[in-house]
DNA sequence: CTTATTGGTCAAGTGACTTGACCAATAAGA
DNA sequence: TCTTATTGGTCAAGTCACTTGACCAATAAG
């Protein structure tokens, strides 16, 4: 009822996945030993501040975020989300705004973003692991998985392997909105 | 550009994956060998049909299912999702209908739906392991974690572990349409 | 000056998956 | 017909990432 939303550990074990590393590679950069870090992600130690430090440098986090209770992110409001990018990519492709759905930026399985698109926003083409989900809530998009492109209303959704070529923009001059889930790799 | 969404052996692992088991698990039941499934897997063997007959059958998919080049299934279109659940759970407590927003039925490492209830729907608790993370779409959710209740409204999310008892139900006499999207265990 | 406690190390163990050597049964070639 | 491939597998050893338990130095407490 009031535990935290995650333990220490879990959150460093998310942490970790998310940046792709092994208890060893984490274990190499910290310098300390690999089993003290497994025992630390299992919750059966207690770190000293000095190794936690040092861990959330190389995790790119912060030991405010590992203790945080963070009861209330269960629920992310509507306006008050995180930006994580206010894009203007390239002139003449419209400008995009994303924020964080999902709650303290890393320590999930998965994560998604809301992304706002107005006037022919368009992305670049990324190709990784994992799999890709999306949502159309709102205006219309232009999808291009693997050379196929796909015209979506909202309303409409979509569902690909990481690994096809995928990118998309907004046809029209009107504002599109995307719920966009994806999986980080290697989970 | 045609090829399938995914190789044979990737929607066995992850069928496999779906039902919690492991290699030697689904060996013993399908009465093979396990470093031949893991072959079969990892797409460097072909099965005989009679041995991939056995294997879908405790899988609980279908070959056709495997064979499926799916193309279009990367876009599900609004009106035209496959049926869950058209729940009407007990007396009063309204109906509800749930779509399946990610393609055919497993294969994923993640899958999403969509809900609709209308008049005071609500839902069990369930408890299990993985990650939920959930977006209001329209009308009003009263969500509740761990004994916490939470009031959603359109464009609000909620995320958390899914070890925490959780239930909803819809607190108004409109429609609400979320969608929901988790992660099967042991990923 | 003992005796705990804290914060670690190190090496062996484990679970799940992968790999390579091998093999029986059918199909094909001279 | 008698080799010779090819197909569809088995089996045991190997690997990878993680876990566990025995141990240990340094500080704190009785």
């Amino acid at each position: 009822m009031s535990d935290p939303t995650f333990s220490i550990g879990t959150k460093l074990r998310h942490a970790r996945k998310i940046k792709g590393m092994r208890l060893c590679d984490l274990a190499d950069q910290v310098e300390c030993s690999e089993g003290f870090l497994s025992k630390l992600e299992n919750d059966r130690v207690k770190p000293s501040l000095q190794l936690l430090h040092r861990i959330v440098a190389v995790l790119e986090t912060s030991i405010s975020n590992l203790f945080s209770e963070s009861n209330d992110s269960i629920v992310s409001r509507a306006g008050t989300r995180q930006v994580l990018h206010t894009s203007n990519i390239r002139p003449g492709e419209g400008v995009g705004l994303e924020t964080l759905v999902s709650p303290s930026a890393g320590h999930l399985l998965f994560g998604a973003i809301h992304i706002v698109r107005a006037g022919g926003g368009s992305s670049g083409t990324i190709v990784h692991e994992g799999e890709e989900l999306g949502y159309v809530l709102e205006g219309e998009l232009d999808l291009n998985v693997d050379g196929v492109e796909y015209h979506l209303m909202p309303g409409d959704s979509f569902f690909f392997p990481s690994r096809m070529p995928h990118g998309y923009r907004n046809p029209t001059d009107k504002e599109t909105r995307v719920l966009w889930v994806n999986t980080p790799p290697t989970f």
